[in-house]
DNA sequence: CTGTATCCTACAAGATACTG
DNA sequence: CAGTATCTTGTAGGATACAG
């Protein structure tokens, strides 16, 4: 999805974010804290497919918010990491959690893998 | 798009919020801070029709973040307004907005009826 | 004025097979 | 291992007409 420009930052924003698996990338790269290799993603992510997952990537990537390095060894191996700028994003994504967590209705299951008091998002 | 339960609340947030026009119906109606009416949206949303205006109210009234007034004069006459809980959600749309305006690339122009120095969204 | 009811289209998301 | 290449599908969004 491109980025529509000459917006209102949110809206700009919520079209990065938007996609059905970037949350759950950020959040499996936010929780690492170091540089995951597509398999690992692969493995973490219940039922993504391939294609869709380097989609995902692709656009994280051309927004700014992570970062692919390529290791063309023996066995190829590429790693994905936030951004410092990716990172960041974690000051307004902790305020939503928040709020969430407060205001989001009939919410009584106990599941998640990403509910506090863990620490943010 | 109903809202999937069991998830993290930032997805929960997001899914609230995703739709083509959620993000300039809240804008509309946190600047305004009055009752807004139907017809007020319809002519302030460039393109809208009626029919998605509707949906995405609906969405938003379900989620508990706008609230449906209903007179039923001789002239019908409904209003719209954020409630108090939707109304709090400034706390991350602003810190949203000031990540996007520092690390969005390229967005050079001059537009927007949501840009700073403008308080918040 | 404030909506429904239909019908249509574009595109994100997925399934599956193949590749350097 | 880390991807493309195709094909299919579900659904958000829209155009238009009608209604209380």
């Amino acid at each position: 999805m491109p980025v529509r420009l000459n917006e209102c930052p949110v809206e700009v924003v919520f079209t990065m974010l938007s996609g059905r698996w970037k949350i759950p990338i950020f959040r499996y790269l936010y929780k690492n804290n170091i540089p995951v290799r597509y398999s690992g993603l692969l493995r973490h992510l219940p039922s993504i497919s391939k294609k869709i997952l380097t989609e995902q990537l692709r656009e994280l990537e051309r927004d700014g918010i992570i970062e692919r390095k390529s290791y063309p060894e023996p066995r190829p191996r590429v790693e994905y990491m936030l951004t410092s700028s990716g990172r960041s994003m974690i000051v307004f994504l902790d305020k939503m959690s928040d709020w969430g967590e407060k205001h989001i209705l009939s919410n009584k299951s106990e599941n998640s893998s990403c509910r506090r008091p863990q620490p943010l998002i």
